[in-house]
DNA sequence: GCGACAG
DNA sequence: ATCTTGTCGC
């Protein structure tokens, strides 16, 4: 038995929900709020807590507006095209508890730059009908030429076979390795890259992913591991 | 058959 | 993602 068999009964889901992406800007600019979404592991690999942290930015001073986590038994292991049945439903948790909601998400993994189209954010962007931006630290699917070493050059991302694009390659920071931006819902394949690199001051990782990953990396320490 | 493969 | 020691650079 293979890896992917325990998901292959999601593949329709997984399309339906692609057919529902829309990749056009339906969202508040310029954005008042950004917000992030990341998830950590306690112990490894499989049957470990799973701890999500959403957090809402002021572009304007990268303050935080407000800021929610959630921690879950999980045993969904991770499987190459079915992050989002690993990572969601910790997700949605820490989502409910905010107060505040952002204009755009940015979240940690792929948007439409997916087998299926229907990467992490365009999964929760879709699910919940919210403005979501995926941004990958690494190739997923699609093939680019190469990248300017200098901080704000991008290149398309396209199906290796079609030639459709599905996401633009950004430099985050010059020199570093660049960032896999794609869009997850409501958000056009042009803008997407530019609310990204809006959100990049001094690091590799955009601030509002970033405050979310060091949430959940205290976060973590914090629940029992065994 | 042999790699590739978000987090 | 997680597990880890040292190391290079501002």
């Amino acid at each position: 038995m293979t890896q992917k068999e325990p998901f292959s009964n999601y593949t329709i889901l997984q399309n339906t929900l692609a057919s529902r992406v829309v990749l056009e800007d339906l969202f508040l600019r310029p954005v008042r709020y950004v917000g992030g979404l990341d998830v950590s592991y306690s112990k490894r690999g499989r049957s470990s807590t799973a701890c999500a942290g959403a957090v809402v930015m002021n572009p304007e001073d990268w303050s935080v507006v407000d800021s929610a986590s959630a921690c879950l038994e999980n045993s969904v292991p991770y499987v190459p095209g079915y992050l989002s049945f690993r990572e969601i439903p910790v997700l949605l948790e820490a989502y409910e508890k905010l107060q505040v909601l952002p204009d755009v998400w940015l979240v940690d993994g792929a948007g439409i730059a997916h087998p299926l189209r229907i990467g992490l954010a365009a999964h929760f962007g879709v699910l919940l009908d919210v403005p979501a931006i995926g941004v990958a630290k690494s190739r997923l699917v699609g093939r680019h030429d190469n990248l300017p070493a200098e901080k704000g050059s991008r290149v398309p991302l396209e199906d290796e076979k079609t030639g459709e694009v599905i996401g633009t390659v950004l430099r985050s920071r010059t020199d570093v390795k660049p960032l896999f931006v794609s869009p997850g819902h409501r958000v056009s394949i042009e803008t997407a890259p530019e609310v990204v690199l809006s959100c990049c001051t001094r690091y590799r990782i955009p601030e509002p992913t970033r405050a979310a990953h060091n949430m959940v990396t205290v976060l973590k320490k914090t629940i029992p591991s065994s």
